[in-house]
RNA sequence: CGCGGGGUGGAGCAGUUCGGUAGCUCGUCGGGCUCAUAACCCGAAGGUCACAGGUUCAAAUCCUGUCUCCGCAACCA
């Protein structure tokens, strides 16, 4: 019997500088997701990659000396320094560079022509010559050349365009008909106007510059960057290649994961391309939001103003960032990224909430029975809330999951892990300790407590890969009871735990100080 | 009248679909406890829900208008 596939996509990335944040938000958001599928049985295939063609690059690339492969090759290897950092469990990673990608490309870009999906006209527009960039009325500035400030002027030049224009009615009858297909709903709207605005023909090729693949049989054009680039999410898995046995199993991909952006590229060029050549429909184009900074403006490459995850990686632990970003920031919105909520979230919920809980509760078994529960338990009725909330809790997690709520899921992880602390005031095992007639009760409170660190482990493995393991080791839990189906079902531990003590999981971070020194460093 | 999303106690947000005593996290203040990473638990203060009208027994929630902030407005990614 073979497993359920999952297929989940970040956007391929444009190298056109280093990795900022708002990348990692994607990546991670997306690398949980794959290990929550593969935690849940899934056979799951994740790509990510980089977008290296267009002119932005060829232009980059010849500023700092470089031709313009050295130039995303120093830069790619950047962001894959980075994804291995953060412990990113992409399974492929494709660069637009590779060959194999770029003969598919062609071959798509051939079909398409054959099939008349594709036909040779002429692009007009407002041309800046030093800039070598059509710009559009509406991104003038006073007129003029928005990059250098000079005049523009209206120039004509050959080039290919795709018929986008004819797939008006079935892009707006996909997303009648397929209500999940653009999430969250409210870009939903977006995308309905854009279209109903008109569209135009998409110009698919350019002469401007060479930076990209060639089109294979006119080649003074280069294919445009956005369908060179969409197409990566069947390239990757060998479509258009001699062997495409990945495409046949894992294509059409559960969600693209994209930035809200780059939602229209995603969900009425490339629908639209899939349609032309008659090939499935991903499931799901998810738009997530923007990290802002706390002033509300954007971040951004060109303005320099970036987070480098890099940074805050090192300094706190990549586990702690993971969790930060998902628990922070509402998946499908934008919210503000500042020091101060980082700093904050990791000292009150993975110091004070959940890694002094772990502290606590080994350190209660470590001192009263010398680091190993006894075979008498004596429950009670005042276990009754603590053991009902844990129970429920993978359900009303997956529930969160299923909707790429990630930060709402950890909420709920975080209701049985307060519980777990307010359960140790109700029960307070240090009274249970000192009357050796109730050592049968107090094992069964060290016990319940254990347990609950067991299934929250469990449930945090997708976000806090380096950490759930910590845990576990700790409370003694390995194989059958440390899996997704064992974490919805109490009681799984033997009685007689064996407890190790471990270092601190998170170090309590003093903010005033910390405050000072990364206005330093960054 | 281009399209869309916001404006809720000091901060960040939920609640608006299907009107009914305004909720969460952090911070502040007071108390409790001592197993623990000066952590944990309990309690309190603090909001005319942007503004103005309207509907209603009742509006953060529905209607009308105004102000304001932020995105998008394609062939740059």
């Amino acid at each position: 019997m073979s497993k359920k596939t999952f297929y989940i996509t970040t956007p391929i990335y444009y190298p056109s500088g280093n990795p900022h944040i708002g990348h990692s938000f994607c990546s991670v958001a997306a690398d949980v997701m794959a290990r929550y599928k593969r935690l849940s049985g899934f056979d799951v295939m994740f790509l990510t990659g980089t977008d290296e063609h267009g002119q932005k690059i060829e232009t980059n690339a010849q500023k700092e000396g470089l031709s313009p492969k050295e130039y995303v090759d120093k830069i790619v290897s950047e962001f894959r320094k980075l994804w291995d950092l953060m412990n990113i469990s992409n399974d492929k990673y494709i660069r637009t560079t590779d060959e194999p990608h770029k003969l598919a490309v062609q071959k798509i870009f051939r079909a398409l022509y054959d099939k008349g999906e594709i036909y040779k006209g002429t692009y007009s527009g407002l041309y800046c010559k030093p800039c070598e960039a059509f710009w559009t009325e509406s991104q003038l500035k006073d007129g003029k050349c928005p990059d250098c400030d000079r005049e523009v002027e209206y120039t004509e030049e050959e080039a290919y365009f795709f018929k986008l224009s004819k797939y008006a009615d079935k892009l707006l009858d996909l997303y009648e008909t397929r209500a999940d297909f653009i999430r969250p709903e409210s870009r939903k709207n977006e995308m309905i106007s854009f279209i109903k605005s008109g569209l135009n023909d998409l110009c698919v090729s350019r002469t401007s510059f060479s930076w990209g693949v060639p089109v294979d049989f006119d080649k003074k054009h280069v294919v445009y960057v956005w369908l060179d680039a969409l197409t990566n999410y069947i390239t990757a898995l060998g479509y258009g290649s001699d062997n495409d046995s990945d495409y046949q199993k894992y294509w059409p991909a559960d969600v693209h994961f994209v930035g809200k952006e780059i939602m229209r590229f995603h969900t009425i060029i490339w629908p639209a391309v899939l349609m032309a050549l008659d090939l499935p429909l991903p499931k799901c184009v998810y738009g997530h939001g923007w990290l802002l900074f706390g002033d509300g403006t954007k971040m951004s490459k060109s303005k320099g103003n970036v987070v480098d995850p890099k940074v805050l990686c090192d300094r706190y632990g990549i586990d702690a960032i993971r969790y930060f970003m998902l628990r922070e920031f509402p998946f499908g919105k934008d919210s503000n990224f500042t020091n101060e909520a980082l700093i904050n979230r990791i000292n009150s919920d993975l110091a004070n909430d959940l890694g002094n809980l772990v502290s606590r509760t080994t350190a209660m078994v470590l001192k009263y029975f010398d680091g190993k529960l006894p075979h008498d338990i004596e429950q009670s009725e005042a276990d009754d809330e603590l053991i009902s909330t844990a129970s429920l809790l993978r359900g009303k997690y997956e529930e969160q999951m299923e909707n790429f709520q990630f930060s709402s899921a950890l909420a709920e992880v975080w209701k049985l892990i307060s519980r777990a602390n307010k359960y140790i005031d109700e029960t307070m095992p240090w009274a249970l300790a000192k009357d050796p007639e109730k050592s049968a009760r107090l094992s069964a409170v060290l016990y319940n407590l254990c347990e609950v660190l067991r299934i929250v482990s469990i449930l945090i493995i997708p976000f806090m890969p380096e950490t759930a393991p910590k845990i576990q080791k700790q409370i003694g839990a390995t194989g059958e009871i440390t899996t997704w189906e064992s974490a919805k079902s109490w009681g799984l531990l033997p009685k007689e735990i064996a407890i190790s003590k471990g270092e601190a999981l998170f170090p309590r971070i003093d903010m005033k100080k910390e405050l000072e020194e990364l206005n330093l460093t960054m």
